[in-house]
RNA sequence: GGCCCGAUGGUCAAGCGGUUAAGACACCGCCCUUUCACGGCGGUAACACGGGUUCGAUUCCCGUUCGGGUCACCA
């Protein structure tokens, strides 16, 4: 038996599978010319973030443009920053915006597919067997530094000015004797395994980037951490191996691991493995102060996928906007395509934005106007009242009190070639109908019309409205009531000669819409006047007069 | 600080050596209109700066400035 056996027979007594066998195990996929396998590989850190279903959404889109695989994994390797509930609120938010998972890690449901475990705290003899191997290669190796002996060299490095990190005569641990390295090991020494590190800082590598590129970037040759000391992989050598066997074909993820690409590269050679092909997507930004930063976790509420929710933004619209961002020619196309699904859409890589772009609330919103004004009458009221029961509860009293009456205020000018878009989310829907339920308490009325104005227009009013009356009679009626009582029955008319009269039809139907509404705007007025019915209207109208 | 990347209106962005420098959001005005919203029409507003290369640079090269990312037993 040589050293180098020795070494990881004492490192790894337990592993006896051989890379060969894991190779053996997850077979290249038989896809289609073309076909694109890629994953979105969250971390379990907290709850789900805008950031994550925007790259969750370019990979998805990815697969499905290339009839692909579209895989989750779960990257749960540091347990310490891990937070309970996070895996399951990523999967859930990935399934409410419709991201629907080819295979992968499904929490507390049996993962689908046959290339897992998907999730890596289930991997982590995978991980050893190819550390394993690579030690009987002297490609690997157990270093026994402490992190205050690591520490301390980087600030030594620091104040030199030097480029501080674990390699060449700083990687004391490599150079140690297989026979010294086990001795430390039977002592019981806590250590980490390193990659031996073939890079040479001086040598530059290049690679095409399918968003920034062509980068060039000096070789890895830092001796990078390959297990922790608890056995369990970093980020680097976990991404070689699962993406390797889960046979990932492109790699998109969020543009910070750019600068680790040289490091990625190199373990994927060391490992006898072929690369993905990477994308890096550029995170969406924040504007504070005049700066552009990444959306923050902690500090921006619209961050969390939660917040749009809370808000109550139909999924369609968060999507149809993420893919605004995601392709910039997506609104030039959903203008031709209007009825099409967002499936349809060309999406391509290539077309993604180099740089970050600002999350930008009125453009969502206006998005948003565009869907919720398409909906039908009943999706939006089932919609609004899910997000009540959740978020307004007073709210979902009121909406499910009757509702029939619900849909009828929802479908107030709902439809048609020109609906209206005044409701961005369900939360606006409070302010937008709070006059269905209640009368109001102030009444703005015009500034150019006496109280006795206001008055003899309702007086006039009241005995002649009639609820069966449809939009056009119902407006006539109005006319009809104006010669008497002094106001011009033809706005043009009045336009002609405005001190011939107090004024026209059109300041009658407002003092009528301020009475019952309490609002100078409103939609259709006939039709909020006849789903409340006549004796509430009768009532109204007397109120406002009581209150004159 | 080292290493990467980027820079077109307030925002998102087309552009790829010769353009009146698209379009969308926001904003303003007009029209339509019983109010508002919708819709239509129009408007304000941009190639960071300095050098090159070229007959000609927003576009190519270099530098400056600014912005972003990254330098862990975190991902």
């Amino acid at each position: 038996m040589t050293a180098l056996e020795q070494l990881a027979d004492v490192l790894f007594p337990t592993i006896t599978k051989t890379p060969e066998e894991y190779e053996a195990l997850y077979p290249a996929r038989n896809l289609k010319e073309g076909a694109r396998v890629v994953r979105i590989a969250p971390s379990p850190t907290g709850y789900l973030h805008l950031g994550v279903l925007f790259t969750a959404t370019i990979n998805y889109l990815t697969a499905r443009a290339t009839d692909g695989v579209f895989y989750f994994r779960l990257e749960d390797t540091d347990k310490k920053r891990e937070v309970d509930g996070g895996a399951a609120d990523i999967l859930a938010g990935l399934r409410q915006y419709g991201l629907q998972i080819d295979e992968g890690y499904q929490g507390d449901d049996a993962p689908i597919g046959n290339y897992g475990p998907y999730r890596q705290s289930d991997r982590a003899e995978i991980y050893q067997a190819y550390v394993k191997a690579l030690v009987l290669q002297g490609l690997a190796y157990p270093c026994f530094c402490t992190p205050d002996e690591l520490s301390a060299v980087r600030e030594q490095q620091d104040s030199q000015k030097l480029r501080t990190g674990y390699y060449g005569a700083y990687a004391t641990c490599r150079s140690l004797t297989s026979e010294q390295a086990i001795e430390k090991v039977r002592a019981g020494l806590p250590y980490v395994m390193r990659l031996r590190s073939p890079g040479d800082e001086s040598h530059r590598i290049k690679f095409d980037d399918m968003i920034k590129g062509t980068i060039e970037i000096p070789e890895n040759d830092q001796d990078i951490v390959l297990l922790k000391s608890d056995g369990i992989p970093t980020y680097h050598f976990a991404h070689a191996i699962d993406d390797h066997l889960m046979r990932t074909t492109h790699v998109i993820r969020g543009d910070e691991w750019i600068a680790s690409v040289p490091t990625h590269l190199q373990l994927f050679r060391v490992l006898g493995f072929k690369p993905p092909k990477y994308a890096h997507v550029s995170p969406i930004m924040k504007e504070e102060d005049g700066n552009k930063r990444k959306l923050s976790k902690r500090k921006d509420p619209e961050a969390a996928v939660h917040f749009y929710t809370e808000q109550g933004y139909p999924p369609e619209s968060v999507m149809e906007y993420l893919h605004t961002v995601a392709n910039s020619d997506y609104e030039d196309w959903r203008r031709a395509n209007p009825d099409k699904p967002r499936s349809a859409f060309p999406f391509n890589l290539k077309k993604m934005s180099v740089s970050g772009a600002l999350f930008d609330l009125n453009k969502l919103n206006d998005v948003s106007k565009n869907i919720i004004a398409t909906m039908t009458t009943d999706e939006v009221t089932d919609a609004v009242i899910a997000w009540a029961a959740e978020y307004a509860p007073a709210w979902h009293t009121l909406l499910t009190r009757d509702i029939a009456f619900t849909k009828g205020l929802f479908s107030i000018d709902r439809g048609g070639p020109k609906p209206r878009k005044d409701l961005a989310k369900w939360s606006d829907v409070p302010a937008y109908a709070e006059y269905f339920f209640q009368a109001p308490t102030e009444y703005p009325w015009p500034e150019h019309l006496s109280a006795d104005d206001i008055r003899t227009i309702l007086t006039a009013y009241l005995p002649v409205y009639d609820p069966a009356q449809d939009k056009q009679t119902w407006f006539e009626t109005i006319k009809g009531l104006c010669p008497a009582i002094g106001f011009c029955p033809e706005v043009k008319e009045y336009k002609k000669q405005p001190d011939a009269y107090k004024g026209h039809a059109g300041d009658v139907s407002t003092v009528i819409r301020i009475a019952v509404t309490g609002r100078r705007n409103t939609p259709d007025l006939c039709g909020i006047m006849s789903l409340l019915g006549k004796d509430v209207v009768a009532e109204l109208l007397n109120a406002a007069l009581q209150a004159l």
